[in-house]
DNA sequence: CGACTCCTTGAGCAGCTTCAATCGATGTGG
DNA sequence: CCACATCGATTGAAGCTGCTCAAGGAGTCG
């Protein structure tokens, strides 16, 4: 399932271990809330999030909207498409970013290392999105919160005695925006989940999987 | 929308103009029906359709497609993630291809043009599986299957008098599998199209755009 | 001509949405 | 400190869109 677009957040490899050049950029923080950059702006720099989560999101004329993804640390955003962005991005909380510039990703020369992480960085984007492409097309509503839920816990999840715990920055309707459904079923879909003891509700933001086997058998 | 993964189909532009190292190479054909790679495939080269359309899909455990991508001339596909390709690659017709080494993508050295045109090709990928993004998760059944014909009218339709007419190589049940709905959905809205005056059919395969403004004023 | 595949059409149903009301958490002012 | 307003989350009821199941039609190829 699509959540990110991971440049590779394993400790020790590249894109998080600035010591050169472009890498030596000072992290910045964006305050939750406020918007990194909007649809149609001109691409100058793409940016890596180091800590937070900011959403992206894409809206119709008449307002329906897709959040297209979420970024999480580690992962990259803000790749240009004829030198605009065609999504909105703002921070779901306080988030810190490192940034760089456009021409590292289409100009090789100055930086191959980066260069080629920016890259590889969008190539599995690219196939990320395709996973995605089969949830938003061919899943059903609790396939795809479980999908969404499995994925964010194994990637984002902490541990917590024998279980496993998220915290969900987003609202639902942002989670329902991804997943291409309304509130209202994804809200309908937790209460599911959690009276069939597969999770447990720690507030709204905070998800416990009490059983990962079952998560994934829904998925 | 989303249709298929240009790197430029301008006449004149780099992509379609072979003429250095790389470009040399000869295109050769993929008999209608036959696979170009599957799902899994070490990646060994990237493909751009020069005649034809080819179609890429993804399969889940059990039977559910989701058609990623419909390539036409001028598309590039088979962008690598991981080293693999992560869709079945299959030609809807006769298909000429003209290949590249996949270290053509990854190491710009040999020829920079040609890395920045499959960068670019990548990019604009990104950009179009967003708009398909919002077409999967937020349209109706009636606005997918306008969008989907008024895309592929717009970049390969032919003049025909006062109209424009498209063949449409691939099986309703593929365009289902695009748009992420069912074979039967699909014909029930060709028919509405039909009977309110926006279409013609001339066979199965062969649609003329009667209305374009009504169908734009659908998507 | 007959068999096959794909497309179309119909009827009934299910899942998700829509509309609406309530609940719960958070923040503000008196 | 509490009453109240506000916003998001939850729950309920009803309706609609698109799916499922089924049958018949159209084109193709042996």
């Amino acid at each position: 399932m699509y959540v990110t677009m991971k440049i590779d957040a394993d400790p020790g490899t590249y894109a998080l271990t600035p010591s050169l050049g472009e890498r030596q950029a000072v992290p910045f923080t964006l305050k939750e809330h406020s918007c990194l950059y909007f649809e149609g702006d001109e691409v100058t720099r793409l940016y890596q999030v180091i800590t937070g989560v900011v959403r992206l999101t894409r809206l119709l004329p008449d307002g329906r909207r897709q959040v297209i993804a979420f970024g999480y640390p580690g992962d990259v955003i803000g790749f240009p498409a004829d030198g605009r962005h065609h999504t909105d991005c703002d921070a779901l909380v306080d988030t810190t970013l490192r940034s760089f510039k456009r021409s590292a990703l289409e100009h090789g020369d100055e930086d191959p290392d980066l260069h080629d992480a920016l890259l590889r960085a969008a190539l599995r984007e690219i196939s990320a999105m395709q996973d995605h492409f089969m949830m938003l097309g061919r899943k059903s509503a609790s396939e795809k919160v479980a999908s969404f839920l499995a994925v964010i816990t194994e990637r984002h999840g902490r541990d917590l005695g024998a279980y496993r715990q998220i915290t969900l920055p987003m609202a639902r309707s942002d989670i329902a925006d991804f997943l291409g459904l309304t509130t209202e079923t994804v809200s309908r879909t937790f209460t599911l989940l959690r009276k069939s003891g597969v999770i447990a509700l720690d507030g709204v933001h905070t998800v416990i999987v009490l059983d990962a086997d079952a998560l994934h058998a829904m998925t």
